[in-house]
DNA sequence: TCTGGGGTCCTAGGACCC
DNA sequence: TCTGGGGTCCTAGGACCC
């Protein structure tokens, strides 16, 4: 379409939905992504609201990652914008290979993009943040009192708005303050496995490996109506929508070849409470009609007292179509 | 002025089996 | 009849991330 677009500015905008991102000036006001819009324009009411578009973000993902490619192969995908390399059996230098990144990226997107350079991905997540925009960052174990330290714990990637509160009310603010604590006491106010991780996050210390291909483990589609939907008096509309998403999670499984056994449901009523269901079966699947008789069983396990706000559909216990048949003949019975 | 969509991982209880 | 552990699968919910 021609002409001139008109895109809202946030004092104008009614309706549901979260901030994807936002421009550095936006976020000085008090804007961040996943803020609910409506908050947003109390905060920034001249900030423009641009639509979001994730083909071009696609797009765009796959450029920089091919650019990055290009210099250094051995690349974990992390979402559409970042990921981690292994920069360990490249001849180079560091720093000029990052340069090389950098450039490489630039050349193909005419995008900037931050670096972190450090001895896992644990200091690289924190490290690649600390010099925002276009910003790269080498970081040493020895550094890491002078510079990891000082920050907040909701720094560390796996530290969210939960766990940092209740570390909070514990008089743990900062990475420093989450070192001295005990493991003991880290034990027993958050658990056996999360308190090891806290203590070793807490010291830099990370063996997670670079991973360069992983399966997916599920495939979901769900979709938040532009209002709260009445359980009886728009059951058209719910059921409407609830086949068209186990169309969609079949055609997802479908194209990207894999075929799931457990299915799973998810509602969201209108106060937020959140309702899972799931429903495992005898044999793998991509197809359609069997994911929505599975997925209208799990809706007949749910009590329909509220108005829906989300419906979500999602295949797990995932096999490629490749996998699946060929453990079909070796799982025959051995009958005597 | 409430709070998207697509994921991962962890916990925990109960069923069931050996 | 009563008592174990260990292991796996299934289900539900929650924290967290991009």
């Amino acid at each position: 379409m021609n002409g001139t677009r008109h895109f809202y500015r946030l004092r104008e905008y009614i309706g549901r939905g979260v901030i994807t991102t936002a421009t550095y000036e936006a976020r000085a006001l008090g804007v961040f992504s996943a803020m609910g819009v409506m908050k947003a324009a109390q905060l920034a009411p001249d900030a423009v609201l641009l639509p979001v578009d994730f083909a071009r973000y696609r797009h765009y993902s796959r450029l920089f990652k091919t650019a990055v490619a290009s210099v250094a192969s051995h690349i974990e995908d992390s979402g559409i914008d970042e990921i981690y390399i292994d920069l360990t059996a490249l001849p180079e230098d560091t720093l000029s290979l990052a340069k090389h990144i950098k450039q490489a990226v630039w050349n193909a997107t005419g995008l900037t993009c931050s670096i972190g350079i450090t001895p896992n991905k644990l200091l690289a997540k924190i490290c690649s943040d600390l010099e925002k925009p276009n910003g790269l960052t080498i970081l040493d174990t020895d550094d890491i009192p002078a510079r990891i330290w000082p920050l907040s714990v909701r720094k560390i990637n796996g530290i969210g708005p939960k766990a940092t509160q209740k570390l909070t009310s514990h008089g743990i603010n900062t990475i420093a303050e989450l070192a001295q604590a005990e493991l003991e006491f880290l034990r027993v106010h958050f658990g056996q496995s999360y308190s090891h991780w806290l203590y070793e996050a807490a010291r830099g210390i990370d063996h997670r490996p670079v991973i360069t291909h992983a399966d997916p483990k599920s495939i979901s589609r769900e979709t938040t109506f532009d209002r709260d939907l009445h359980p009886r008096r728009d059951r058209a509309r719910l059921t409407e929508a609830f086949t068209a998403l186990c169309m969609q999670v079949a055609d997802d499984l479908a194209h990207k070849g894999y075929v799931g056994r457990t299915v799973s449901i998810k509602l969201r009523f209108e106060d937020f409470q959140t309702v899972t269901r799931d429903f495992s079966l005898v044999d793998y699947t991509a197809d359609s009609g069997v994911i929505r008789q599975a997925a209208g069983e799990c809706l007949r396990r749910v009590a329909l007292k509220k108005k829906i706000r989300l419906l979500g559909v999602k295949a797990s216990m995932l096999q490629t179509r490749h996998e699946a048949e060929t453990c079909r003949q070796r799982t025959l019975p051995l009958l005597f």
